[in-house]
DNA sequence: CCTTACGCCATTTTT
DNA sequence: TGGCGTAAGG
């Protein structure tokens, strides 16, 4: 492609960015900004103009999602060369590192990656193997610590042990790691550490990586962590080509130890670093990206800067007060059904939430009003119980030494294998120095199994075969052999419950994913590569915008996305901001800056909504409105209503229905019923109803949105 | 070793 | 409220 082409259409700023060569390069990229346009059309300008070679670029993103796109659009640019380039997760181009060079650092080939489940399930061991109260030190906790030190880099021998605390922590931090070591597992957290020790301590393998990777970029830097900017530092180190795109405003994850000094420093760790703001928003209307500028203007650490548009002004955001939590999905429903009247397509639009467990009430909602939904995030795909046993399987074949895969398929399906069998088997293990497959292979020499000795053998036998045909059989094969072999599909079987069926189901799904990959893979047929692209997928790695249907999701899952239409939720001081923020500062511009993330997903209409009572843990809270909306540029008065960017309204004010006694009615949750007194005034307007499901109740006019029917 | 009962606790979660 | 994880009993 002629490079020149590839500047077109882009402004002056993404033109420079484009065309920047080399030396370390800093992109300050607001939201909307094109910075997928901007990293793509650089790698292929890299390519077409500077004559570099693919294979030598390496762009990194944080998701899977990210990382695939990004690797399209570059092939819509330059076409199929475009395959040369690295284009990856921090985790997987780890991951494919390790799987290569480990053995360089004790990591065998076959390591399986713990996600997060498998990581607790290890912490339980260590704590109960250290007499560790899990009261005083939850695992939760631990492993958090843990994971703290190794997003900064920190080794068990170098964690600090100030306090009684650190000192437990630091001896748990061993323990986990060592065991992590026997099990030939590493955590999503180690796949960065160890690529980063292994550069260490391997200068020469280092250079072999810098080498090859001789321009470097990073999308989303505001979300690195210390470790993962040691990483692409020391790749960096030598020809400093390194380009970084992020967003201050945008970083969301400083609790997952993203560090925005990554961010805010690099023009000072990288000298002679070029900066480039793009500021020009192409995503939101006028109004939209005002109402983001104005909530964003209240933070106080920020890279100043303000989001501009040539877009139209657009439709006022809107701002809607519910009475319940109820009444605000019950709007959400009622405008999208408004709004798809007028041609908007269901797929369009997203609901955000702060938090996933909001999600049900609307679900609830939706489904009354036979609305078609989909809800990313909550449990996995990947996190049901079936599909763990099956990996649990599938990982013993890739790695015999996996302690927690062994614990989970030893007794699935039962097979009356408990602690006190498996702590014989572990110690056999230990003493021989063996693989659990190896051990269990010699599972006679193991004292006091009694009687269960010959169903470990049958097991060990299963495993062995397996193992040893596993290079002639694709994943499926491999996959169906286990469910027979083991017995697990008959168990759901003989069970004939809904829940076993739905079970089956999912199986029967995994198999279409274990299909379509034996088609990209072919005859290589890699386990590896299998199971370590499903340990790190995500749930929103899975969204497509195929179906059509309303998306459900967090504020957090939604980052990187953009709808044509957005409903923000649950805007109530406690929640969003989240009552845990309340009395930070750091914390509730963290906060800010979701909200701002929120409002920044939509293209033409914006809607923020609040309830004033909601249902929460088992108790109705009444809450505030939230800061975030007295924080949205003012609401016009009247002589002023065409400038604003902001409307409000609330169901509150809206005439309720004119009942009187003898009024057939239908509520939402109670169904029809027959109104037999009607009293007060105003708010406190009640209406006493009799439903047929559930007799009497007293209902508040202004609250309970009663429809009158014939 | 497996089932049931109770009591606790409760964001966000790119990988 | 409800989901989950531990603790006691069968």
């Amino acid at each position: 492609m002629n490079s020149e082409l590839l500047l077109k259409n882009l402004n002056p700023q993404q033109q420079q960015a484009v065309q920047h060569h080399t030396g370390p390069l800093l992109i300050i990229a607001g939201a909307g900004s094109g910075k997928t346009r901007v990293i793509t059309h650089r790698i292929a300008y890299l390519i077409a103009h500077y004559k570099v070679k693919p294979m030598n670029i390496l762009a990194v993103t944080f998701t899977n999602k990210a990382a695939s796109e990004m690797q399209d659009r570059v092939k819509g640019l330059i076409g199929p060369v475009a395959d040369f380039v690295t284009i990856s997760t921090f985790h997987s181009f780890c991951a494919r590192l390790l799987r290569i060079e480990g053995e360089h650092i004790g990591i065998k080939r076959g390591f399986t990656i713990y996600d997060a489940n498998d990581s607790e399930n290890l912490a339980k061991k260590v704590l109960s193997e250290l007499n560790l109260d899990p009261k005083r030190f939850p695992e939760k906790m631990m492993l958090g610590a843990v994971s703290t030190a190794k997003n900064n880099l920190i080794l068990p021998e170098d964690y600090p042990e100030d306090s009684f605390t650190e000192e437990k922590i630091k001896q748990f931090y061993k323990l986990y790691q060592s065991k992590l070591r026997e099990s030939n597992a590493v955590d999503f957290d180690d796949l960065i550490v160890q690529t980063v020790l292994l550069f260490k301590k391997h200068p020469e393998i280092l250079k072999k990586y810098q080498d090859r990777y001789q321009y470097i970029m990073v999308d989303e830097y505001q979300d690195t962590n210390h470790t993962q900017y040691i990483l692409v530092a020391l790749l960096a180190a030598d020809h400093k080509n390194i380009c970084v795109v992020g967003d201050d405003d945008q970083s969301i994850y400083s609790w997952r130890d993203a560090d925005i000094r990554n961010i805010l420093e690099f023009e000072k760790d990288f000298p002679n670093t070029t900066t480039i703001k793009l500021e020009q928003n192409y995503r939101s209307t006028c109004r939209i990206l005002e109402a983001a500028n104005s909530v964003i203007s209240h933070n106080l650490n920020r890279k100043p800067k303000t989001l501009w548009t040539e877009n139209p002004k657009g439709e006022k955001v809107i701002v809607y007060r519910a009475a319940s939590e109820r009444h605000e999905a019950q709007f959400i429903a009622d405008e999208i059904k408004r709004l798809t009247k007028k041609g908007v397509r269901l797929k369009d639009i997203a609901i955000l939430y702060r938090m996933n467990s909001q999600s049900r009430v609307i679900e609830e909602v939706f489904l009354n009003n036979n609305l078609p939904h989909v809800i990313y995030g909550g449990i996995r795909f990947y996190d049901r119980a079936e599909i763990k046993d099956t990996l649990a399987y599938l990982r013993l074949i890739a790695n015999p030494y996996d302690t927690i895969s062994f614990n989970r398929a030893i007794n699935t399906p039962r097979r009356g294998i408990g602690p006190a069998t498996i702590a014989k088997i572990e110690q056999s293990k230990e003493m021989l120095g063996l693989s659990y497959l190896d051990t269990l292979l010699q599972a006679k020499s193991i004292p006091g199994l009694g009687g269960k000795l010959k169903v470990l053998t049958e097991f060990a036998e299963n495993w062995y075969h397996l193992t040893a045909t596993q290079d002639q059989l694709t994943i499926t094969e491999l996959v169906e052999s286990i469910w027979k072999t083991s017995g697990y599909m008959e168990m759901l079987e003989n069970e004939g419950t809904d829940e076993a069926l739905s079970r089956i189901d999912n199986l029967k799904e995994f198999l279409s994913v274990t299909k379509s990959y034996d088609e990209r893979a072919k005859d290589q047929g890699s386990l590896n590569g299998f199971l370590e692209e499903i340990s790190l997928i995500s749930d929103i790695d899975r969204y497509s915008d195929e179906s059509n249907a309303v998306s459900f999701m967090t504020i957090h899952s939604a980052k990187g996305l953009e709808f044509p239409v957005v409903f923000v939720t649950g805007l109530e001081e406690g929640l969003f901001p989240s009552s845990r923020s309340l009395y930070d500062e750091h914390q509730m511009e963290e906060e800010r800056r979701l909200c701002y993330v929120a409002i920044t997903r939509a293209m033409h209409l914006c809607y923020l909504t609040y309830a004033e009572t909601r249902f929460l843990w088992g108790q109705t809270s009444y809450n505030m409105p939230s800061r975030f909306l007295s924080e949205l540029p003012d609401e016009a008065d009247d002589s002023d209503t065409e400038k604003a960017a902001v409307s409000v309204k609330t169901n509150s004010g809206q005439p309720s229905p004119d009942l009187k006694s003898g009024d057939k009615v239908v509520h939402e949750k109670f169904g029809k019923g027959i109104v037999i007194e009607v009293k007060g005034e105003g708010a406190s307007r009640e209406a006493a109803v009799v439903f047929d499901s559930s007799g009497l109740k007293k209902l508040l006019l202004e609250y309970a949105k009663l429809k009158k029917i014939d």
